[in-house]
DNA sequence: CGACTTATGATGACACATCAACAAACTGCC
DNA sequence: GGCAGTTTGTTGATGTGTCATCATAAGTCG
């Protein structure tokens, strides 16, 4: 006998699955459309970018982005294929992989951020006040701590 | 020139993603286990169990839930499929397509739905406060008004 | 050392999402 | 009525995500 939602509690839940269906479809097309690259693409180059050497070893990638490793595998065949991303053999563990962002993918990514960044203030950052910022840092970190804690029974 | 994410805004924004991949993540894998339902397979039998008589419009349903109606059809293409929807003429409009739940997709959306909001339960709703559901209601419904003036242009 | 267990990453099959193109039918304006 | 433009829904191609499975290599412990 499960405790339903009130109406509350109903409506911001499918306000975060709305909002956050929309806002994928608004950042996904404008990112596109600018630099022809997916959320996802964008999503793994960062940590690379900022890595320093550019190289980051597959497993950690995996984690820093919160990825399957399939998925991750995966993914980076297509990106490779594209010639965003190189792949290059782990010194310290022969079953691992180290991911290399290449020149063409740093290009891509440093020509990409601007205007995703734009449209992330515009969409996301902009129309909250300090009061919502400083409520949702404390309410998002709560919220991941209790998953971590979900992800461990 | 764009104006960058400071710590906090960058801090926010990566938690927003990683929460949702991680959260998305949790409840796909509970719903799958618990009925061999997938989010977007639930997200279509709420309206539909919703309506009186259990029949929406394909078109309203995209609507509803949100989706391009492309992957609405492609998406009600397989829940036919496995017997949860069937499609109908629409009388109104001869182009249209009405979409009906079935008894065997409403029992499997019965049956999930104790689990399922369980699980919104512990993972999104009961680690707030009062005040978060406040602050979060009004921030979510903010940020929505802003996406929609944002497809406006 | 040697058997067992765990970690890492790749792969194939399948479910899913997006895009462009299409056909059919409604709308409105002349 | 008739034509232009729009709306509705479907389809096929392609890119993407997940699962089960696999091969290889590390770690663990007798």
């Amino acid at each position: 006998m499960p405790r339903w939602l009130d109406d509350r509690e109903s409506r911001v839940w499918r306000a975060y699955l709305a909002l956050h269906t929309e806002l994928h479809a608004v950042l996904e097309r404008e990112l596109a459309a600018d630099s022809g690259l997916s959320l996802a693409d964008y999503a793994l180059l960062v940590p690379l970018s900022e890595s320093p050497g550019g190289v980051v070893r597959a497993r950690d990638l995996a984690v820093s982005v919160g990825w399957e490793r399939s998925r991750l595998s995966h993914h980076l065949t297509r990106m490779q294929g594209r010639g965003l991303v190189v792949r290059e053999t782990c010194p310290e563990d022969a079953r691992g992989s180290m991911v290399r962002i290449t020149p063409e993918g740093m290009a891509t990514i440093t020509a990409a951020a601007p205007s995703h960044v734009a449209t992330v203030r515009r969409t996301f950052i902009d129309p909250l006040t300090e009061a919502d910022l400083t409520a949702l840092d404390d309410i998002y970190s709560r919220l991941r701590a209790a998953l971590v804690e979900e992800s461990e029974l």
